[in-house]
DNA sequence: TATGAATGAGCTTTCATTCAT
DNA sequence: GATGAATGAAAGCTCATTCAT
């Protein structure tokens, strides 16, 4: 390697550095703006303005708003990934493992709601989203390894003795999943209705009854 | 009673009855298109065009594009209640009356596609809305009236041994209600992406056995 | 005469009559609205509604939305009129008769805010008219006819010694008119705000306080 | 001060520059629509149009059609004043001052026929409008500064000797404004009427002997 | 790299008037 | 004579994106 290249390569990697530390300053003003006031109600003129940047600038790093919130809904669905694998390995046995992970979620979405709100809202118009562009596909991978995760700890579960045997492992895998990211998401639109029928009630423990409820149901 | 009160009142039934086929006439096309493309992409222009009426025609009979949703989630709502309600009473003891609460969801979800968005779209949008709109008030009432039954249909169950006897009951039925439209509403998102992942799999059996596992988890 | 005839006529009058009074109910609820709201807010369909009738009805008596209000004004126009002839007849001499004449708009600004409105309203976009409109000619000679007046009575005036000589007929008889309707309508504008700024001060004495200004201006 | 800074200073001069000339350019143009065919019926595509700008430009510009109309009063307003002041200073006594004050308003009204119309069509309707707003009340401030400085001319052409003693301070200095602004406002309402009925009458000498007519009236 | 002026299609809603019944 | 459903042009305003500088 010549000198030449060397201070090429410095050079380059300071530059790609800035670039990646501009797109940051712009994606914490944009999630900022976007938890307040949902995606459709915020403009880019609006998260040019708190940055005073200019408009045009906020399309040197991102090729349009959608490309914008996509961004951030990839650092959300990185976040929650580290949290469901680290909470996975606290537990020992197949059961606990599988608790965790829901224990994770709730977790993701208690200590990142704006980030929550936008894996959420993605999810939500997915559907209809072209399945040609990159960050689609990255999710639909990263989901199809949820439900990998899912099956091996129910096997490792019936084989440690902590889960009972008569499950059917590809539908229960599936049926977790969505069933915590389902009661998660009820329970966040619904929470503040419960508070208003009986201010002392203690909605969010809700939620953790449901991982509870979720144990007395898969336990042996 | 004259003959001319008579003809009076049939006349003005004759017109109210005109005026409310000409509601459900708007009302059926704009199911189909608020289906296919959604709220926020549907323009009441393109409503109009599809009946072959003039814009105008449209406030006639619908204050706004909202009330014209707003209808819609209505009638939604009123066939889930009838569902719910006629379903619940096909089932002799607690655990059977509440398992056919889930199953009458999820019929609900199967039978009436267009209907079950809407509702779930309004309920998702519904904390932004005023509560002082006389629509959005009755939805709340529902949903608390939905509680009750759960609750009493909980302590049932409990009573004719259907239901073992360790549950909390207010949490109890909160969460029943919480898992089972999040578990449809996240089905919904994701049948695609199953169906994708392995052709030959049966994704809506997943609903089947969501309500299997309940039954499950709650009996005696 | 023959008996056929005068059955004719009889009925013919009956029923001219009749619609004459229902034109009467339409105008009074109209004015009563267009008074409150301005005639640009005000829209056939809220009138129609006030009188419980048809939007088409309204058309059977007044051929557009600018009809109905003409004819408010033109009722107007001969409120005014007849006020202003009456009262020039109870003075004398030129001097008081011309200041009667004013003491009359002043009258009729006061009794008939409502009526009052609607002569300024068209007479300010009496400009913008179609001069072939059978009311708008109407209106003119009605002006016109009033600086006739005005000129007799200056003349007179300076023949009985009520008013000094060296005053420009043509002139004066254009700016008494023009001077008396603009103080009014002025005063109609501001009066809100001169009560603002000193609450006892009786802003509506500036209107018998012009016409006093006039006696002193004009008398020998 | 550093280079940096001063072009930077520079830099931004220019730009609000360019602003303002863009502003000017697009009031000039809304000044020549607004004043042919009235407020209301003027519409901001046509502005555009007639600008050969797309509608979204003058939005950048002026926050709404009531914005830009409101810009150009404010600039008549401005103009008024100048005259006014300026036309005072140009005469000794009290009773010149005044009368140069309504010349100074006659001056506006013939000068700058669509400025004068602007401030008509807005002082008309001003009653309707929210105070709070900062137009409004700069230009209520205006108008009390006006009576003020009446009062002062007034008790100025006393001492002097220019105006006769008879006169109530307050009504007079109300009278007077309320009757200049009233005079002209009628004028330019009914002038065509008057060429119609006498070719060769000189309609606009009226507004010349109003001043004359008034000097008499108020002179010692 | 950064700017921000310009674009223009798109939206919901209103309302005087007509006309078949 | 009376109805009121239907019309459809027109309005003000927004905003993601582009591009010349």
């Amino acid at each position: 390697m010549t000198n030449g290249q060397r201070v090429f390569m410095a050079r380059h990697n300071y530059d790609e550095e800035k670039i990646q530390k501009k797109k940051k300053l712009i994606m914490e003003t944009a999630k900022k703006i976007f938890y307040e006031k949902g995606y459709e109600n915020t403009s880019m003129n609006e998260i040019a303005r708190e940055l005073k940047m200019a408009k045009g600038t906020l399309y040197l790093y991102f090729s349009s708003k959608k490309d914008l919130f996509f961004s951030l809904v990839y650092e959300g669905l990185k976040i929650l990934e580290n949290i469901i694998k680290n909470d996975i390995k606290l537990a020992k046995n197949g059961l606990d493992k599988i608790l965790n992970m829901g224990r994770a979620y709730i977790k993701f979405y208690r200590e990142y709601p704006d980030y929550y709100s936008f894996v959420i809202k993605y999810e939500s118009e997915k559907a209809d989203l072209d399945t040609t562009e990159p960050l689609v596909i990255n999710s639909y991978e990263k989901s199809e390894e949820i439900y990998d995760i899912l099956k091996l700890l129910i096997l490792k579960g019936i084989d440690d003795g902590s889960i009972r045997e008569d499950v059917d492992i590809t539908k229960m895998s599936m049926l977790l999943w969505l069933q915590t990211i389902g009661v998660v998401q009820q329970f966040e639109l619904r929470k503040k209705l419960y508070e208003n029928w009986d201010e002392k009630f203690p909605a969010s423990e809700i939620l953790d009854y449901y991982i509870d409820f979720m144990r007395k149901s898969l336990k042996k």
